[in-house]
DNA sequence: CTGAAAGCGCTTACAG
DNA sequence: CTGAAAGCGCTTACAG
């Protein structure tokens, strides 16, 4: 509602005032000036109000304005009529030359390895709600998994001088993480090489691995398979889970590493059960390959314990609706995303702390896909 | 790989050259200059080279530098002293500097009701991957349904001067959107009043829900209800058709508006099944309410369909999973971002263009929820 | 408390 | 093709 008003204004404005005396300095862009085959953009220095038009409008100077905005010190009288004339004119102030002139951005980048894969959907709004608090912008990064798309990411982090970042790295970057960092606050998330020197927020992975076989041989299974994601540390080390827990037990652990996509997993599993050895149970070391196993199994008229248990990783809501519910490892991601922006705020204030890693641990969560009886 | 050695290339330029003569203007930021309980953020001027650093580098001028970097017109030697320069001092433009002194930010919002809601996640990948293709950032917010968080984010796309906006409005904003627009080209998605003046990419709502309901009717049904959406013109459009469906059938259409939520929808369905009187049909009209729906039915071991029916929107891949399959209508999420990209780029090139509303079909996909036989 | 002035890091007419 | 200079819209010492 205010809003609406505060709009209004703008339009009205444009269409009136200042407009004439302000421009000695003329731009000459159009459609030609702007990368070949681009749109161009309107000139936005014809549409937008600047503070001064604010302060020639509340007949104060530009500093008075900035301070009336920024709670600096002003008296009562002019503060007043700095913000009549704000309303009056239906300026916002231009984030672009705030964060030039300051040298700080006020920004998190958040470069994520898969924006469909629920878990990091889950740890952004967590995230996002952080910074939300925190009066900060999130800027949000998809790779893909792709290397090329990290580097461009990792490029803009740089350009647009991020205050900080939260990072889940490809593999193919986590052995090639700059020693000295990459010249702002960066914090780790699900992935982070052993003997990494960054702060980190990850997942005990090889607990939570452990935890999900000691349940399939509690009851009761010998014959336990898995398929595991191979883009990052987090699929080894699930699969380090996975496969000391068996040895342990003095048990082979034939795995399979894919894509951790839904359809790599579909057909690994397709391939795995139609090859007649299969096992009695398989592990899934994430949403998207549990998701394409249990189409896989589906497909094959596989029933879901009798024939073949199931258990895996993310609780994501549609894992307890299918079949008997399935059997998994919650992760804590609203945990995970609040102290990864805790750790970018301390890093903020002590530069040179040491690195801390902190890992938590994930839930099991047992349902029918893993209880034969 | 090349951006390894980049980063090493900044970190060592960093701690070496370039730091001395520069600042004849010092900053006095530090802990005290933010607002009151903030963290402070590290001066990036002490750490980042400029443009001036490469010049000098290279002994060019700066408007050298800016050319190369901008395809400009400099001699093959020039270039390649530049961006031996650039290679040197690890430089990377300062995007802020860039889009105040151009006046234009290559940025475009997006701005979306519920990102949990995996209709949204997918649009957003469609309108981030055409972003990317012509080289535009994507500044995304979720605005979570509230409208002060969504007004604040409004606010948020002045400030940033966006290119464009791609804007899922809250209900309670569809009513009032500027009649003059925001300012800057914006293009409706999932949500549009029916009297609308601006850009607009939207299903067919009304004959989608027609589809379910035709469908349900042909395999026999005759007690149809349906769960909708509460905050936006879509649901009011999806019940529109359902009802109107139904009506020209001489039947009733029972009818709950509620949050678009999983936890509201499983409630609701909860209450009405154990009202007694319940249909042998339901439609949910989001994704978020039919997994709602599906987990009400599954904790009262009510069986799908046998006693009663289900069907719906989103086509998500979990609902190919669920006991006998869901039937749903799909939406074309990659047409639609891409549409809204589209458009966008028209309307910056013909400001003056009349407003286009894009209404794309959705596909019936008919699983074993909604077939007794 | 207030204003005039410098300058953040760029891009772009303008004049060679 | 190249450089010197202006200026985008702000914030912040500095001097009253």
């Amino acid at each position: 509602m205010a809003l609406f008003s505060y709009m209004k204004d703008f339009i009205h404005v444009y269409s009136n005032n200042f407009c004439g005396a302000k421009h000695a300095f003329t731009l000459r862009s159009g459609p030609k000036s702007g990368t070949i085959g681009q749109p161009f953009e309107n000139d936005p220095s014809l549409t937008m109000t600047s503070i001064k038009d604010v302060a020639l409008h509340a007949g104060v100077s530009v500093a008075t304005v900035s301070r009336a905005l920024g709670n600096g010190p002003v008296s009562a009288a002019l503060r007043e009529r700095v913000e009549a004339a704000i309303a009056a004119t239906g300026y916002h102030p231009n984030l672009s030359a705030r964060r030039l002139r300051s040298q700080h951005t006020r920004t998190v980048g958040l470069v994520v390895s898969d924006i469909r894969n629920p878990f990091f959907t889950a740890v952004s709004r967590a995230v996002e709600e952080a910074a939300y608090q925190a009066d900060m912008r999130v800027i949000l990064c998809n790779t893909d998994e792709n290397p090329e798309r990290e580097a461009l990411y990792l490029r803009l982090m740089q350009e647009e001088r991020v205050s900080g970042m939260i990072y889940a790295p490809t593999s193919t970057m986590s052995n090639r993480l700059p020693a000295n960092g990459f010249g702002f606050p960066t914090v780790l998330i699900d992935r982070c090489p052993e003997d990494c020197s960054y702060d980190a927020v990850v997942l005990d992975n090889h607990e939570a691995a452990s935890q999900l076989v000691q349940h399939l041989l509690a009851q009761g299974y010998r014959h336990i398979g898995g398929l595991f994601g191979n883009t990052s540390t987090t699929g080894a080390q699930r699969h380090a889970g996975f496969a000391e827990t068996l040895a342990a037990a003095g048990l082979p652990a034939p795995t399979r590493f894919i894509a951790p996509r839904t359809e790599a997993a579909e057909s690994a599993t397709r391939d795995w059960l139609v090859s007649g050895q299969h096992p009695q149970a398989l592990l899934a070391s994430n949403g998207q390959i549990l998701a394409g196993m249990v189409r896989a199994l589906r497909n094959l008229r596989t029933q879901i314990p009798h024939e073949l248990a199931v258990v895996g990783f993310d609780n994501e809501p549609w894992t307890e609706l299918v079949g008997p519910g399935l059997t998994v490892i919650e992760q804590p991601v609203d945990e995970i995303g609040q102290t990864a922006m805790d750790l970018l705020f301390e890093r903020m204030k002590t530069p040179t702390r040491p690195a801390r890693r902190i890992v938590l641990q994930g839930r099991c969560i047992v349902r029918g896909s893993s209880i034969t009886r």
